[in-house]
RNA sequence: GCGGAUGUGGUGUAACGGUAGCAUACCAGCUUGUGGCGCUGUUGGAGCGGGUUCGACUCCCGCCUUCCGCU
């Protein structure tokens, strides 16, 4: 039982399944693909809601698990949701904290009933349950909710991940029910969206199977959750084919966790219309920052004196002011300032991407962009490698 | 000038009469629903000179360095 239909396909590429949607949620539309930096703790990390706005950030994610633990969500609350806590004008939404079952940090077990966490700031134990999970989210009031689901890691065996698979939609269908009663008042036009994650890990049968409960249950989108944790790029897409196939054409896909450029692309040309993750940010702090040109390791030695901008082809403040050899130096003393420049970037850069995507598939030109984006990453993986091989030569030589 | 102490990778340190360990920095790679400062790996070292010893970073002597005190 679909509460709304607010997914509306605009174009459709001929020769890929990338589409052009728009995603109506109380805050406002949003054009489809795109992708959400990630927002943890109601804020991404050094960049504030005003430079979210400048970049042109349409949605962030945020964690209902880490907002629970601090400052908790009655707060948040009290501040009038998450969206007017921190200022941001874009769409809100949250993951519901399944994916810290990934963190030996937070996670103590879990039962059939709930999630039991540790509560990172106190050691305090917490007991989070799905019908638990979807209040917590309501109360948060962010634009879209993710269901609580069971994360498998990649090492696990099949039998542990069919068990995932099925405490997944065993959960996902009290956050369904729960989710629905406490929105029976609100219009449809005000309601949190829900979406549903499907689980599996790389078994195409497991992932179709996942699918299809989950779809049965119906939601207003439907994330691939558990890819992106180091399978190989073949079985990353084998995943997203068999359940993009199975769930409704007219309903928006979130690959849960990508960030890599080329994979997002290459999961736009299966259908995905979202994505999040803290691959751009992540990386910017660690020095790899994406320009036209493909990968750049600041941190090598190459741009010590470098008086170039971190991509002469790109136009956001940090390229038209900033020298490559400033925020190397920066990053280097992990002084703020190269976090948040190198971040800064990196989220622009992936902004710029999605929106140059939007347009190539309104041009028909989408599967060309897409190889042309493939050839530059590849190129400057290239580079990297033989960065490490000549590095690994000129070891040898010395020994 | 006299007396005492000191000297180990770039930096900070450890042990030992028998393969010089650790940290940090540097360098290279990794990074995917984030507790920002994480993971893997590479490079790089006994102040100088003499002596004792099968063998000395280690023990002895001289010089030098640096520090402290005294006149």
């Amino acid at each position: 039982m679909r509460i709304s239909p607010l997914f509306e396909i605009k174009h459709k590429d001929k020769n890929s399944k990338a589409r052009v949607g728009i995603l109506y949620t109380k805050k406002g539309s949003i054009e489809t693909p795109f992708f959400m930096p990630v927002a943890t703790k109601a804020s991404v990390k050094h960049i504030s809601s005003k430079d979210l706005e400048s970049i042109g950030v349409n949605a962030i994610i945020s964690n209902t698990f880490v907002l629970h633990a601090k400052p908790g969500e009655k707060l948040i609350k009290k501040m009038n949701g998450l969206g007017n806590f921190m200022n941001f004008k874009g769409i809100n939404v949250t993951d519901s904290g399944g994916f810290q079952m990934y963190s030996d940090r937070c996670y103590i077990g879990s039962t059939e009933e709930e999630v039991i966490f540790r509560n990172p700031f106190t050691g305090e134990k917490m007991c989070i349950s799905p019908e638990r999970d979807m209040q917590i989210q309501l109360d948060l009031d962010s634009d879209i909710a993710m269901c609580l689901d069971s994360m498998p890691l990649l090492h696990h065996t099949k039998d542990e991940i069919a068990e995932a698979v099925r405490k997944t939609s065993l959960w996902a269908e009290r956050c369904r029910i729960y989710h629905n009663n406490a929105q029976k008042r609100i219009p449809l036009k005000k309601r949190q969206l829900l979406f549903g994650i499907m689980q599996g890990g790389i078994y195409e049968d497991l992932r179709e199977k996942s699918a299809r409960e989950i779809v049965k249950i119906g939601f207003d989108g439907y994330a691939m959750g558990g890819l992106a944790l180091g399978e190989s790029k073949e079985e990353e897409y084998r995943a997203i084919i068999a359940q993009k196939k199975i769930v409704p054409e007219d309903s928006p896909v979130y690959l849960m966790g990508a960030g890599h450029p080329v994979e997002v692309l290459e999961a736009i040309s299966l259908g995905v219309d979202m994505f999040d993750s803290r691959f751009p940010t992540q990386n910017a702090r660690r020095g790899t920052l994406f320009t036209s040109q493909g990968r750049i390791k600041i941190f090598n030695n190459k741009y010590e004196r470098d008086s170039k901008p971190i991509d002469p082809e790109c136009d956001c403040f940090v390229c038209k002011n900033y020298t490559r050899a400033y925020i190397r130096y920066q990053l280097a003393q992990e002084e703020g300032v190269g976090f948040r420049l190198s971040s800064y970037h990196n989220i622009y850069y992936m902004t710029r991407l999605m929106e140059q995507t939007r347009a190539a598939i309104k041009n028909k030109t989408f599967l060309k962009f897409k190889k042309r984006v493939a050839r530059i990453y590849e190129k400057s993986d290239q580079d990297s490698k033989n960065n490490f091989k000549k590095f690994n030569i000129s070891r040898k030589k010395k020994l």
